[in-house]
DNA sequence: CCAAAAGTGTTAGGAGTACACCCATGG
DNA sequence: CCATGGGTGTACTCCTAACACTTTTGG
């Protein structure tokens, strides 16, 4: 097995003005020199796939304490020209929080696009974001990501934002609220978010609640 | 990364007499010399993860063109006594039809063990295993994985009890018969099995009629 | 007072579930 | 003729989807 190595990818989500963006990055060395990549590296020799994510996760875009789930491991062997390199490729959801971070980390190098409009990728990174893509629609009807992609305090129209942005498609605004309601894994704060015209009412997520709901298998019919 | 190496492992499942059974093979070599395990092994120079996999496939277990999917990448750095291995997992399922082939390749070594009464396991392999059922017990809700279990004549009452070996549960007949007609992806054809008493229709799965239906997402709701 | 987003109930149709008996065959 | 599995319909409940107006605020 010549030269075998193993990269960790990771695509990074988030909801920005309404629309779904990625986290790339610009590559500063060859191959593919100064074309946009998901953001990655070369795991360590003492670590899990899982902590080398973590730590890219730092490094590239500044975050900790995201949503954080392996996707695919990708494989041909002719997607590196530099040899044989396996990627293990990750996605992650980052909240309106921890979007401001970023920023910091790299700003250069570093920025947002909108999962429709993407530049031109380094490697097999096309076809990997479209799987990410794939992989967040399916489990935003099943799931609870899309909370993932909120600050800890959200309005009901900012958490139908979100699923209408990964969705694709409107939601009718009665029924949304009484399914989530149904579900009963909101805290209905006593705070308005008084931006708007009429103030409107925060939530925050019950994750405590949520687990109770798991094992019963609960969907999320949108 | 002084020494990484890479090796596929293939959760290979059938349903035999009315149980859902994993095929495992006995370590002939140390480490975990004598236990079982299962079939699978290093990645060559050239082969993508799949090829890798479906070549294993072939050599353990005798099958070609079966239901092969990837499952997940393991790399905690203490999984293998000998040193730095990632193992991405695959699962497969294979009918009725190809589980007498398995008895040629390897007959000795190569066994079939019901998932609820499985001897110790090599390496974390008992964890992959669960992680391969429950992906399992996932996918039966939402595909047509169970077809795959069956020979490609099946009967109802034959495909009903896929269904309730992998769900574990009892389903009533009525119900899964109007649901399964109104998917519309069944072919009934003008043969009878004439084993038990009454004789049952023989029908075949329309994988054609199934295309259509993916893109509307269809639900198998049991 | 006007524009913009927040908030709120009802109804009709479809899907899911529970349930029991007759039929055809081989021995 | 009997044991075994094959095959069939209905009624009730619950979930889903469609749909429109009033309220509150800032400018």
């Amino acid at each position: 097995m010549g030269n075998l190595r193993v990269t960790v990818d990771i695509v990074i989500f988030a909801v920005r003005e309404r629309t779904l963006q990625v986290l790339l990055v610009k590559r500063g060395v060859p191959p593919f020199q100064g074309q946009h990549a998901i953001p990655g590296g070369f795991i360590h020799e003492d670590e899990s796939l899982e902590d080398a994510a973590l730590r890219e996760l730092y490094e590239e875009a500044g975050v900790r304490n995201v949503f954080l789930e392996q996707l695919y491991s990708f494989s041909d062997p002719k997607r590196d020209p530099r040899g044989r390199v396996i990627t293990v490729a990750y996605f992650a959801l980052i909240g309106s929080d921890e979007r401001t971070l970023i920023a910091g980390a790299d700003a250069a190098e570093a920025g947002w696009f909108p999962v429709n409009n993407l530049p031109p990728l380094a490697f097999d990174h096309q076809h990997i974001l479209e799987y990410a893509l794939e992989r967040l629609r399916n489990k935003v009807e099943y799931t609870t990501v899309s909370f993932e992609l909120l600050p800890e305090k959200f309005t009901l129209s900012e958490l139908q934002a979100v699923y209408e942005t990964i969705l694709g498609r409107p939601l009718d605004k009665r029924n949304f609220r009484r399914k989530i309601a149904l579900l009963g894994i909101l805290r209905p704060l006593r705070e308005w978010q008084r931006t708007g015209r009429k103030p409107a009412q925060l939530f925050r997520f019950s994750a405590h609640r949520f687990e109770k709901l798991k094992d019963k298998g609960i969907l999320f019919p949108f």
